[in-house]
DNA sequence: ACCCCCTTCTGTATCGATTCAGAACTGTAT
DNA sequence: ATACAGTTCTGAATCGATACAGAAGGGGGT
């Protein structure tokens, strides 16, 4: 059994609360005491307080939650989830915080209990599905949160870091639309839940449950709308999961079709890429017969090196800043409710329609 | 203030424990009573037991800590580091424990606090420097721990996953020696702590105090004596920091003598990849005329895309191997010594040495 | 000498749950 | 009617620390 703080006050003669301080608040015993308490603590094996004893007493634990609200192991397949970590643990070193990766089990009951048990001091959630209900649960725990997206119906005192959504995917949109593109695909990650990767009819974007997706297609068929394209002369394409052989999987019958869409575009790089490596699988005279432009959301690195036309948004200041604004709540609400700037990467990707 | 177990066992006028089985232990107690109970908490408020309390009482966490003996957003840079906690998070994921990523601070007196601080139920450690003292502090709190490397003076039941380090450099290193090569230069991560990027002497491998670098130099030192080049006829550089600009850096100098090394051998691929950068960013008359091979190590995405000659290690299944080994302990310590298997995997940076 | 203050240390209450032996109650076999 | 076995619930002990009010001891000023 491994000794305890009351073992090494016995050891030395004094009260518990004196090895206490010994390690807590050291001004609080003399000098000389407090070596004399070490020494004996290391003489037994004492490895210093129980964190967890200490946490409990203290009312604080000294790590906060990330929540993907999706499997776990998914966010690092993501570089773009990578990337956001990366801040997330830049922002927690700072502050000496630790960082708790949940991971979420499939049924939504042990999902809550998996919620429930984190022993942490609030939440970081990355919205990439459905988590109103983690935060309903986060909520009635008494912790605080911040997200990654809007959250809709909350107060203003809601913090978050997100970008428009819809408005940065009409810049891509517009962009694609500019070099004449009419006859366009719109690809995106489980647009329907369960709905298996291929084409979809939906009479509007706003029966997409997922809002970042929601979002952004509704910015795509803004600016195709103000082309006067139609909403139901685009392709809707949904893809099962965020990856890049969903996307290729999803694009593959429609590439094959006798007219395929001049234009593409997708809701993530991931799968802009999945894409183009299906454009790429093609054999040589379907591609010469039928280019098509591709256009991919986040700009992660790998986007560079295929020359993917895509939307930058700042993939590690959102997760710092997510982070900061949990450690830090700043005294102002609004200041709690950040949008950040995307911009429109031109790559080669896409190019003009060919006349 | 939240409600605590008490209060809802108040509320509904039965005792702690009942309320507490309630939750934990549901056959302990009549349907109609639980779901009275759970009735009565949810109206007052009452998320579920206390993480913390509860895991003081039951003396577990349901959380592991992964530590990264650097710094922690490191970790989120190097790709080779993320497949691993990509493979740490699926074998974590199926045990439905959580991943507790705890950032150690520069100073050696924080950084042991912060191991000791941490409320875990045992330690994944990925080694990438001087780790003994964390394994020595995790083992005073009387915690099982996994390591990515053999721990030099270990008992038999210290668990480890690792490769055979010395061999798997070796095999890249007979390599370019069968290239024709003589006139190399090996390139390590902080071959010697605190040395400024650039060249160095040592007069054996045995001098570098991290083990994986020492295994590997040793490892390019074997394959090259055998063909009679002798250790002091190689350039040792040593990069400040496992990163692609501290890569480039260590070696730009070199690159600009009037005899270059005619192939560079590196303990990574980031730092390989580095080299590749400051080759490209030579002028084409130079380029031309001192050709230069670089091999790396690891096999990240990234060294496929750059042509990349490398050592190739099996990262996530490290990082589940190693989480399996820590959470299901095999019944035979020999079983918990695992050494993965490595390839050489020959690309185009890996070129006869021009005659 | 006396009083007061300051430093150093102690004792007790407390954080919020779980555990386990046993009490109370129910129904069944004898 | 009695004993016995189950089921359902209770109470006290416990996990390992920290907080805070107050006791003891030492020194300085008058």
């Amino acid at each position: 059994m491994k000794p305890t703080l009351q073992a090494v006050a016995d050891a030395v003669g004094v009260s518990r609360s004196t090895v206490s301080n010994a390690y807590s608040r050291p001004d609080q015993l003399s000098p000389a005491l407090r070596t004399q308490i070490l020494a004996a603590a290391r003489e037994l094996g004492y490895a210093g307080p129980n964190p967890t004893a200490r946490s409990l007493r203290r009312g604080f634990v000294g790590a906060i939650g990330v929540l993907f609200t999706s499997q776990l192991s998914y966010a690092f397949t993501d570089p773009f989830a990578v990337r956001f970590l990366a801040g997330v643990s830049r922002a927690a070193e700072r502050h000496g915080t630790s960082l708790l990766l949940v991971p979420l089990p499939d049924d939504p009951a042990g999902a809550r209990q998996a919620v429930e048990n984190a022993a942490v001091d609030g939440f970081c959630v990355y919205c990439a599905g459905d988590e109103s209900w983690a935060l309903d649960v986060i909520g009635d725990r008494g912790l605080p949160y911040v997200t990654t997206a809007a959250r809709i119906g909350a107060g203003t005192d809601h913090r978050y870091v997100a970008i428009d959504e819809r408005a940065a995917a009409r810049s891509a949109a517009e962009h694609v639309a500019a070099l004449g593109h009419r006859r366009v695909a719109f690809l995106g990650d489980g647009v329907l839940p369960d709905a298996p990767s291929g084409p979809l009819r939906l009479s509007t974007a706003d029966e997409v449950p997922h809002p970042t997706t929601r979002g952004r297609l509704a910015g795509f068929q803004d600016a195709f709308a103000a082309v006067g394209v139609d909403w139901s002369a685009v392709t809707l394409l949904t893809a099962a999961g965020n990856s890049r052989a969903a996307g290729a999987d999803a694009v593959r019958d429609l590439l094959a079709d006798d007219a395929p869409p001049t234009a593409v575009l997708a809701c993530s790089d991931v799968l802009a890429l999945g894409v183009l490596d299906a454009l790429a699988a093609r054999d040589r005279r379907t591609a010469e017969r039928h280019p098509v432009s591709v256009t991919g959301f986040d700009d992660i690195p790998e986007a560079a090196e295929a020359g993917l036309t895509t939307v930058r948004q700042p993939a590690e200041e959102k997760g710092r800043i997510a982070t900061e604004l949990l450690l830090e709540p700043p005294a102002d609400p609004a200041a709690g409710q950040v949008l950040l700037d995307t911009e429109l990467i031109v790559r080669t990707s896409t190019r003009p329609v060919r006349s």
